[in-house]
DNA sequence: AAGTTGTTTAGAACAGTTCTAAAAACTGAA
DNA sequence: TTCAGTTTTTAGAACTGTTCTAAACAACTT
């Protein structure tokens, strides 16, 4: 057989996070497919049509918990709302306006050079691209 | 002489807004000097430590006319909060955690090279160069 | 199974922002 | 100048996204 499904039990012991109905719903959800790029509430919505009745805070504790955990990354596009983004890996965004749709690309196409050097007393975090585009 | 002091009335006839000694108060601090970026509470806290009366609410309806008139662009960077950028021109910043100051750097020394276009039937607007540091 | 600890939950609380509608201020014409 | 028409300001309510609280519940250990 070809594509075995993933242990999302195993995936979440493995950073130390019980394994709970909850989380491991939200854990297929996120992870059983193609990268996503999710909103709390509209994770929320999908995960109670699944008729596993979960409720917004475990929602946000569970997304917060998989992003501390390097499981997943928040991306912060527009005012009053976060992404959170199953690809962990280098990689940029465009975001459609008005829409609010998030799509990758790859950084390793993408150059920038000349980046000047960070501020005194303070270490390279993370460089964020965001293409924005308009219908 | 050197350094004319700006005529804020007239910069907001000019974008269509009434020069309300609200609206001029809070031009001044934004436009008088360097480039700034500011938050609605912390420009609110400034125009009243001049011993103007502002509410909070005649804060956000000026920045917000002020960016739709192209004298300021908002900058997201942060979950929650939105910054408001006197420099209207092309340039990316630096964002300084947890500490919430966003410095400029121009854009005109840095090379973004091999984007990708842009996703079927949209057009792009903006590129967001966001880079995150730590102290 | 019992005990312990970690998790979920409903609802309250909170932060940032926008809205409401009444009072105040700006403007152009008289 | 005064006046009428219009825009702006304001206090406070409302709203949205997110976090907190503390009690019920579920997972793990023995
Ligand atoms: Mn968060
Ligand atoms: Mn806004
Ligand atoms: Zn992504
Ligand atoms: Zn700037």
């Amino acid at each position: 057989m070809s594509g075995t499904s993933p242990d999302f039990t195993a995936r979440l012991r493995a950073v130390g996070l019980r394994p709970t109905r909850q989380r491991v719903a939200l854990a297929r959800l996120l992870f059983e497919g193609e990268h996503r790029h999710v909103t709390a509430e509209g994770l929320h919505a999908e995960v109670r049509a699944t008729r596993l009745p979960v409720s917004l805070a475990t929602v946000y504790n569970a997304l917060n918990q998989f992003r501390d955990a390097g499981l997943l990354r928040e991306v912060v596009v527009a005012p009053g709302r976060s992404y959170f983004d199953t690809n962990t890996g280098h990689h940029h965004h465009f975001f459609v306006e008005p829409d609010g749709e998030l799509h990758d690309f790859p950084s390793d196409k993408v150059t920038i050079a000349g980046l000047p050097t960070p501020p005194k007393g303070t270490r390279l975090s993370r460089v964020d691209v965001i293409v924005r585009v308009r219908r």
